[in-house]
This record gives structure tokens, C-alpha cells and sequence, in this order.
DNA sequence: AACCTGACTTCGG
DNA sequence: TCCGAAGCCAGGT
């Protein structure tokens, strides 16, 4: 397993309660701001398997990737339930909820 | 080793 | 903001 990936893992399980992160940014953290993909592979090859908390996973539009009926509604679910709100077009507003570490 | 795939991202229009 | 095209990456076959 790469260096990379595992970085993925460890930074998703940092994802604080109430907020989101997007690929992008992930992958970014973990040393390739170009493998967005890949964290999308991490996510499905062991989001179950390790427990991370996928679901504060989203896309730069700020809003869900996961197609109706494939996870979109238990992602959107645990979000609300998280306190995060979403918009008309089920976005949300990143300025206020994506996760920015200050490290 | 080549080829395919995916919950992406950026750029131009 | 939306659409299409092109990049990009690691894993699995």
C-alpha cells in the first residue's frame, strides 16, 4: 500500500463531526493534490473496513457525488444529522462547513 | 505490462 | 452555473 494511501485514511479520520472535506483537498493533504480518484478507491476499498467517516466526503460543488439510491440519501441523512445543512439543490455551503485544518 | 475504472477537478465556452 | 473534453492516479484484471 502506498504511502499516499494510507495518508488518505489517516487524514479522513480526522474529518471533525460537522464538517466535510472535498477529494481534491484530501488528496491534497496526503501529498497529491491530483488524486482525487484515488481517494475515491480508498473510500470504497476500506471506508467500511476501517470505519472513516466517508460520508463528510464530497465533491468541490459542495455536494454529494453519490448517485440517488447508491448512498446518496444515508450520506445526506448523516450530514443533517451532524448539523450540516444543505441548500434547494441539495448543496452545501462550503464557505461555512468545509473543513479547513490550521495546522 | 497494458488496459479499465471511478463518490474527481480544471478549463473553455 | 451548466456542459463537454482532457488530465490524473493507484488498484485490480
Amino acid at each position: 500500500m502506498e504511502l499516499f494511501s494510507i495518508q488518505v485514511k489517516n487524514i479522513i479520520k480526522q474529518i471533525p463531526v460537522g464538517k466535510v472535506a472535498t477529494y481534491g483537498q484530501i488528496a491534497s493533504m496526503a501529498g497529491n493534490y491530483r488524486a482525487a480518484r484515488q481517494v475515491v478507491r480508498l473510500l470504497h476499498s476500506s471506508s467500511q473496513k476501517d470505519n472513516l467517516p466517508w460520508h463528510r466526503v464530497i465533491n468541490k460543488k459542495g455536494e454529494i457525488s453519490l448517485p440517488p439510491g447508491c448512498g446518496f440519501e444515508e450520506q445526506k441523512h448523516l450530514l443533517q444529522q451532524e448539523g450540516v445543512i444543505f441548500g434547494k439543490k441539495n448543496r452545501i455551503n462550503l464557505e461555512r462547513f468545509l473543513w479547513q485544518p490550521v495546522d
